[in-house]
DNA sequence: GACATTTGCAACCGTTTGGTTGCATACTCT
DNA sequence: AGAGTATGCAACCAAACGGTTGCAAATGTC
């Protein structure tokens, strides 16, 4: 039952739900207005969300108020580093071609 | 069987594949030797990469090289762009409130 | 205190997932 | 042509996933 961050955002259904608390916190009950389930299923997804510190939870007297937790997107952001220095990488041997193809013509 | 990049990364070894691949193409064989799984489950991995387009194949007589579709690798980048503007104008305001302070400290 | 509301949790269920084994296909080398 | 190698695909299987229904616990309202 252990899950990382990356199965986290892999259901639809999660990634609109980190999609509508982004914005501003909120309950369950109205989370689960914006899908075609019960609200059963949507506070499935919140406990793994929240198992993997995805997002944060308040409680207000009887209401429980859901945030993202932003800092934990950046995870993401981390591993996705390495693959944009190689399309950076891709993109300024491109410019090079290009320059080259320039000069060439110039000095023709 | 329609499966999106968010659920094609999903996967611990996927992603290990993806890294492998993204430094240098590589067979199946090759591929699979770096994981304690047989072949035909490395392959099923490969598959389900290439339907989401996020590696391409070409084939050298009997073997076949995968490399990693960098491009791809973009939409995640793309849909993490949102939060990364949240994170940004959470910094920000951080920087703002230690500016006040660093002002208020001055005027004593 | 009685009742309604908000929420989480357990049990169950069909489908999907990731793995295996076995086999067919295609290419290379002698 | 025959042997060996590289690969993909089908069938099967246990475990996990995402959903449902039903119920218990906690809080708020009258």
């Amino acid at each position: 039952m252990k899950r990382d961050i990356f199965q986290a955002i892999a259901d639809p259904t999660r990634r609109a739900i980190i999609a509508l608390i982004a914005i501003q916190a909120m309950t369950p009950n109205a989370i689960a207005e914006n899908f075609h389930t019960t609200r059963q299923a949507v506070s499935k997804h919140l406990r793994i969300l929240t198992e993997c510190e995805l997002i944060r939870q308040e409680q207000k007297g009887r209401e429980i108020y859901y945030s993202l937790e932003i800092e934990k997107m950046k995870e993401i952001d981390k591993w996705l580093e390495q693959y944009r220095e190689i399309w950076k990488a891709r993109f300024s041997q491109l410019e090079d071609v290009l320059a080259t193809i320039k000069k060439q013509k110039e000095e023709k």
